[in-house]
DNA sequence: GTAATAGTGTCTTTCAGACAGTATGAC
DNA sequence: GTCATACTGTCTGAAAGACACTATTAC
């Protein structure tokens, strides 16, 4: 039970950081410019960190001179098919986190150290559903969806009744004949076209799909790696952790307006929501209190400040913002 | 960034796989009597297996001769602190996972491999509140909470206003003076009970608040390393899961009667539920339907038979047993 | 018949979803 | 005044929570 690894084994940890700005959500990204792009990770060394945790703050602050306020694992990434074409050595694992922090003033020290926040959205395009559906989904996706159903092999019924068909996956995850349209299944989603060879990173791991596919429009921008799929746990964790956890005030400055949280939780979420239905939510959930202020910046009527009531995470089980599922 | 690592690292792979027996949820262990008890677990080796999930069923079916279904990622651990007494250089790190099976009608097997299903609530007597509110949570628990309430030291405040005060968090976990008892904080309450000195671990582990301490009666039956932990968060994992995702299921017979279903969920969360309101839940839900069978062995009515209908993971985002707060 | 378990009918409270309306600013 | 944004009042229908009641077996 306790045998010497064969191989040797890198630990690398990987950090999905997020801030908002206005009504875009961004994530920190590093390298572009014709090296690809990626986020920021670094490796795991056990005896200078104690923790997974401090290794993390620890190379964020060192990569891209940011402190970042609340982090959460996300999953650990074990395949060796999607990782690292730079030999069979390196980076086998890949622990997966995600930061949630506020955008700083200053991005000079982040430029300095090649890090800038990106849209979140330029990675998954389908993914936001505030102008409505995105036509890239019935114009582009489903489409090809489809035919990679119908090229199904036949009788591959390795698993017992568990596994889903094709069909029942994509229906699954991206809704339709009866089924809605999910927010949570970011990841899901992802993988469906991974497996389908539609994003860049299947041809680039040598996926035969994506290699016998004619050359289409690549589905939103690739990343190096598998920080893209870690990206999509990311998102998915944050809109099902909206929910149920008062994670969004992490994101929000000190004083807001409901307005702007409504517009946080919303390019988040990826969808838009009631707006009187919100705001009774957030009362009745008691997540947050007048500062007694108000800004008279948008020409319209001044909008009062709130603030977050740290309280309420000892108050009740769940406190979160339960948006239901319709806007 | 893809430095070779100073230290050689191993990956262990630790299951908590569950079943049920009537009303008690069974955790497989492996050792016992003298050596220590502990969950299953194995090193994943990158050469031979492609899939940290295909390592683990590999070798659960070496160990126990079982074969499971469910199968989901839980954490992985990689402090120091907790890990092997049997020296600096192994097991620094440990992924683990949650697995649902149903038991076997034949146990040789496992015996013969050394495991067995044992009763999870002896590793947390304080979760299971079936039988009313534990007497051990005022009789014990929460007097000695006070007292390393009171001990804190003082001026710690390293972390800004993020970090909670124990007072605050005892609340948070344990609940009381107005903040309710949530059944889904085990790895909090687990996790406070080891840095309040009160389990086995800690004393072991060289805590000075155990070493200082004086001797109590155990709080449960301890584990190996850190898998007692690996266990509260598998069981938290699976009564948050329950209510959005029907996993239940896994734990079922083919064909069940409503009773031992609401047995199962009841003994899952460690408390009680409304009978008539969980029968409704489950109609309206369709999660099942009726096989025409019945069973007349209990002395009473014959219960009719149902089955789960694997198609509502497809027609509705999340398709679990949205029990309420209350009983 | 009684005891025991299985299952139904319906009432009340709460709350999500939506309607329409009022308030306060810039111009 | 108009336009734009901020905010409130109230209706409706769907559930959660809890009540009492009926059904079918063993004895």
């Amino acid at each position: 039970m306790a045998s010497v690894p064969s191989t040797p084994i890198e630990i690398g940890l990987t950090a999905a950081i997020v801030a908002m700005q206005g009504i875009v959500p961004r994530i920190l990204t590093v390298g572009g410019e014709g090296e690809g792009i990626g986020l920021p990770s670094g490796p795991f060394e056990p005896v200078s960190h104690r923790t997974f945790e401090i290794a993390l703050r620890t190379f964020v602050a060192e990569q891209t001179a940011l402190s970042v306020g609340y982090i959460e694992q996300l999953y650990t990434f074990g395949d060796r098919g999607r990782h690292a074409r730079v030999g069979d050595t390196t980076h086998v694992l890949s622990v997966g986190y995600l930061a949630l922090t506020r955008m700083p003033e200053q991005n000079e020290a982040l430029a300095k150290a090649g890090a800038r926040f990106a849209p979140w959205y330029k990675f998954f395009p389908w993914e936001d559903w505030r102008g409505g559906r995105p036509p890239m989904l019935d114009d582009l996706i489903l489409p090809e969806l489809m035919s990679w159903v119908k090229k199904a092999p036949r009788g591959q019924a390795s698993e017992p009744s568990r596994a889903l068909g094709r069909k029942e996956r994509v229906k699954f995850a991206f809704g339709g004949d009866g089924a809605p349209w999910d927010e949570e299944k970011v990841l899901e989603r992802y993988e469906l076209l991974y497996e389908a060879g539609l994003v860049e990173e299947a041809r680039r791991d040598g996926r035969e799909a994506a290699l016998a596919r004619k050359q289409i429009a690549p589905l939103g921008q690739p990343m190096h790696f598998d920080h893209r799929r870690i990206l999509a746990t990311a998102i998915a964790r944050l809109r099902a952790k909206l929910k149920y956890r008062p994670v969004v005030f992490e994101l929000m400055p000190p004083a807001f307006t409901l307005t702007s949280l409504q517009n946080t939780v919303e390019a988040i979420a990826g969808r838009h929501l009631h707006k009187q239905n919100f705001r009774r939510l957030v009362d009745s959930a008691a997540l947050v209190e007048p500062t007694g202020e108000s800004v008279k910046a948008t020409g319209g009527r001044p909008a009062a400040l709130f603030r977050f009531r740290r309280e309420v995470v000892e108050e009740r089980p769940a406190p979160g913002l339960r948006f239901g599922t319709r806007g």
